[in-house]
DNA sequence: CGGCACCATGTTAGCGCTAAAATACTATTT
DNA sequence: AAATAGTATTTTAGCGCTAACATGGTGCCG
């Protein structure tokens, strides 16, 4: 049980670094610092001698240092609420294919869905001097956006469009317009008695509710009695109980829009305990559509978001800010598309 | 449409340091970094004055400065198959929650249950010089043990105890013995014509099931026809599928055991398909307990693993190391609960 | 064959911070 | 009042790397 540290938090020594590798390559730091980072400026004879010495010295390169020196970061942060949450895998993905390629390594963190949570991690990821930024939503603390300004990054927000106008760019849907679609669905097949299901409600939530129900209002089926949210996290168990409480105070809906899949599932799954067929008895709808929707008895009427997309073009936006372009678009609508299926 | 950057990747100039803040509260720079350090260290009105000077001028500490002078990244690096596992969730909560308030920042990265996204990942990581790393799993490439032999920082291998001896110290259960008391389970209940379904077989997911089939074994019942497994990743469409293959080479199953609750949704909107009885005609098992496992209709049996408790013992372990103690115990077995209900 | 362009490489200086040593200042003791 | 111990603060020196400039060598033109 060997304590195999060497001395951390006082100087160094023996660590291996650029100027070992310089020595045994016969070439001077700078040289060995070109080979690995514009490996086409140094003549091929150097570049195998230098890695040789890498290999041999097992030189590991001090990234601290490079950022120090270099004035950038070469990291990319990105806020998300949750990465519990399957949404925003795919969003992940899409921007992790385009920052790796491009060299830029990923800083991610989770608001949980809270403001304030939000404030001091954009504080932390901002000590990081990360050349540019992704973060979920429009709004944000007035101190937020203040020491986003100062910081004069590059900066994306990320999966709705449309609410306000972005502190820098923007990419997403419209949640209120996709609510809406969804409302207008509903309709056409002749629901009359349409209930709204929501959890977490964060900014987005809201506005796809808030979409959805001023359809139904404008055909005059609107009753805030058969609207029931909570702040409380989504789960499946969460739709369950939500939705028998819903049926409690409105025992005659003949419809209901989960403002997420998770709640939907929960509620298919008591609507199965109570022998409610759906959707003969009952119609649901999610939204997001992730895997297992299609998969699910019924398979689930829900709205498709283009989330790898969102993710990858938020992150080529600010490669292309990056390499010092100037984008005349700064805001991108990427649309949604109603996944109709046996459910609704 | 400004460029929102100043000269990226040149000699900085015009970014807030410390010694601005030094020169605006009329003191050393060195006595503003223990003011934002060791603030107990430093007197009442001093603190105080430094802190109105970071507030007036905006500054924001420089990590790669403080990495580089100090030694020490305080910076954990934790390394994953997946994010969108939420398995790995859990996990990720349990180490948040203890390196956050010790200071410690965490990198996290996925390597897509590849050995060779594993390394290079591993290897990226190590240019942070992390002052600590846990990553999932007792098995990893040669190159990455020796990378890791060299880094000489406290490592903690997490998920799996038993298999072989940590690097360094390991976290979590025993998944050969946890597939093995889910074939007891399932033989006390008397099923004898026991298929079993895997995919993503990572080598935790071949432990659980060859612990399981090594028990079917022993009582004469293991069969290998009846076990089918891919390396695709994991989704309830693939559990749906998977089974109704098992099927079709064996219509005489009466009991089935998923290597993790994905598929075994899958596999019991199947039988829902197929109008087959769970568990009466079909008794159907999963691996993790996943929230949504105790609503699904049947509820799932499955096998309840401490995941959040893995994260935060492996976090804990870690800080303990860095504060210079040494740990008489360096393999920690936390054990599962079979979590019995009504699908077998 | 001098002059110029162009490439590969080297030199210098410094990024913003903190470890360690040095110094000033304040009790407390003798 | 001098010696001692302790605390608060400053000074010095660099962490490992790269931007910017300097240099030396090569080929190519008129």
């Amino acid at each position: 049980m060997t304590t195999r540290q060497s001395q951390p938090g006082s100087r160094s020594k023996g660590r291996v670094t650029l100027s070992d590798v310089a020595r045994m390559s016969g070439v001077s730091a700078m040289t060995v610092s070109r080979a690995l980072n514009e490996p086409q400026r140094v003549s091929e004879q150097v570049r195998e001698r230098v890695e040789q010495a890498i290999d041999a010295l097992g030189y590991i390169p001090n990234r601290a240092a490079r950022s120090l020196a270099g004035n950038r970061s070469h990291t990319i942060a990105v806020v998300i609420p949750s990465v519990s949450n399957a949404v925003f895998n795919n969003v992940i993905r899409g921007i992790y294919d385009v920052c790796a390629p491009a060299g830029y390594e990923m800083l991610m963190g989770n608001t949980y869905y809270s403001v304030q949570q939000e404030s001091s991690l954009i504080s932390k990821f901002l000590t990081h001097h990360p050349d540019g930024m992704i973060v979920t939503g429009l709004d944000m603390a007035d101190s937020t956006r203040r020491q986003l300004e100062a910081a004069a990054i590059p900066l994306v927000q990320i999966m709705e469009v449309g609410t306000s106008a972005p502190l820098d760019m923007s990419v997403g849907i419209s949640h209120s317009d996709a609510g809406a679609a969804m409302a207008r669905y509903m309709l056409e097949r002749g629901y009359k008695r349409i209930g709204v299901l929501g959890a977490q409600m964060d900014y987005r939530s809201q506005r796809r509710i808030q979409g959805f129900i001023d359809v139904l209002a404008e055909a005059g089926l609107a009753d805030d009695k058969r609207v029931l949210t909570t702040a409380e996290p989504s789960t499946v168990r969460l739709g369950g109980q939500l939705l028998a409480d819903l049926l409690l105070a409105n025992p005659d809906l003949d419809a209901v829009f989960c403002c997420n899949d998770d709640l939907a599932y929960g509620a298919i799954y008591e609507c199965q305990r109570r022998h409610i067929r759906v959707p003969q008895q009952l119609a649901i709808a999610g939204f997001n559509d992730l895997e297992g929707s299609a998969c699910i008895n019924p398979s689930l009427t829900s709205i498709q978001t283009p989330l790898y997309d969102i993710g990858k073009t938020a992150a080529q936006m600010l490669m292309r800010r990056l390499a010092g372009e100037v984008l005349q678009q700064s805001v991108v609508d990427l649309g949604f598309r109603l996944q109709a299926r046996d459910s609704a």
